[in-house]
DNA sequence: TAGTAGACTCTTTTCGTTGA
DNA sequence: TCAACGAAAAGAGTCTACTA
């Protein structure tokens, strides 16, 4: 086997000196040059420092204040959507019943949630553009921390941003990487000619563009085993969710969590609506982001209801903060008419 | 009969568009 | 640039039907 890699000094002439064995064989050093398998193109291997592409694209990235967040959402939307809770009623990727193939369609649907949270234009090859340089995105969910993303024939020397997901961790992380022909596996590749990543070559190239970041734990993954038979028990949603929030107070409940648990029944958030007096009777409020009002107070309680999550927290904790306080209590209090009800949303 | 689910309607909020 | 406007989405209330 002959890696794509020459000394630029033999300018195009692959030596005998050159040449080396795909198993063992040393990273592909800055001046040598590479050979593109599907554009036959030759051209130098640059330092990560100094390829203008690659800097101005991580310019672009690490620009953005929350890239490691919008990225973490970007998962846990795949995640979701390959778990399909709303009829399924599974919260865990290690699910025993989510099947390997499904585990591997994450990937997959990262790269277009993850366009779409940054912003980003589906293009058909590469996948997208930043800052004008053509991009293609990568995205691979393990279980046993091993990262291994397989690279097209024709995303070969292109940029690339290499997403890796934890999943046992429940953690993420981006990196940035010219995928050389050179940094990649020999062989025949797969059924596609598609190409790992050499281990040493990512290690060598590969520009982080955050550290391992914690994706947002999911509560259903917290509860007790009685807790949880009761939350997906045969009772109906209300009885539920209440336990649920009892369960999980004080921790947030993105919706995708509501959906999950009342999978395959009609209007889940009518029922988590239909909880609330129940849960201010026991000293629970429960904080719905759609609510202006409600996302400011969660601020100030360090709770994050982005993505219309929900939230339970002690009313004692709701109380006391001024006009915030009594636009969420009215808030709560519209509509209800029972004057024992309406006691329990005031100051 | 109580608890639950579903359907319908009204209200509120958000977001994109338009024009000054 | 910003306010006004309208459409869409989602929350909220009410009523009816079903079931154990």
């Amino acid at each position: 086997m002959v890696v794509a890699f020459e000394d630029a000094s033999a300018e195009g002439q692959t030596t005998a000196a050159t040449q080396r064995t795909a198993r063992g064989n040393p990273v592909a050093p800055v001046g040598s040059r590479c050979i593109s398998d599907f554009t036959g193109d030759s051209h130098v291997i640059e330092q990560p420092e100094e390829d203008v592409g690659l800097q101005t694209v991580r310019r672009d990235l690490v620009g953005r204040p929350d890239l490691s967040q919008l990225i973490g959402d970007a998962v846990e939307d795949s995640i979701f959507y390959v778990l399909d809770g709303y009829r399924t009623h599974r919260f865990d990727l290690l699910d025993e019943r989510v099947e390997a193939d499904e585990r591997r369609t994450v990937g997959t649907k990262l790269q277009y949630h993850l366009l779409d949270n940054l912003g980003l234009e589906k293009k058909r090859h590469p996948d997208t553009e930043i800052a004008g340089v053509p991009v293609d995105v990568k995205g691979t969910a393990t279980t046993d921390g091993s990262q291994s993303w397989m690279i097209p024939r024709e995303g070969q020397c292109e940029l690339c941003l290499l997403v890796h997901v934890d999943l046992v961790r429940d953690r993420h992380r981006a990196w940035l990487m010219r995928t050389h022909r050179a940094f990649l596996h020999n062989g025949d590749g797969n059924g596609d000619r598609k190409r790992g990543i050499s281990v040493p070559a990512f290690n060598t190239y590969s520009v982080p563009l955050y550290e391992w970041t914690p994706l947002r734990p999911n509560p259903l993954k917290g509860l007790s085993e009685p807790d949880r038979a009761v939350v997906f028990g045969s009772a109906g949603q209300e009885t539920r969710l209440k336990a649920l929030f009892r369960a999980a107070a004080e921790t947030v409940i993105p919706r995708g969590v509501i959906l999950t648990v009342c999978a395959n029944r009609a209007d889940p958030m009518r029922r988590v609506r239909a909880t609330r007096v129940d849960m201010a009777r026991e000293g629970l409020a429960l904080l719905c982001g759609t609510w202006t009002s409600h996302r400011q107070l969660a601020d100030v309680l360090a709770f994050d209801l982005t993505g219309e999550a929900w939230v339970a927290v002690a009313m004692s904790k709701v109380l006391g903060h001024g006009e915030l306080t009594g636009q969420v209590l009215e808030q709560m209090r519209r509509g209800l008419r029972d004057e024992a009800d309406r006691k329990l949303f005031e100051p």
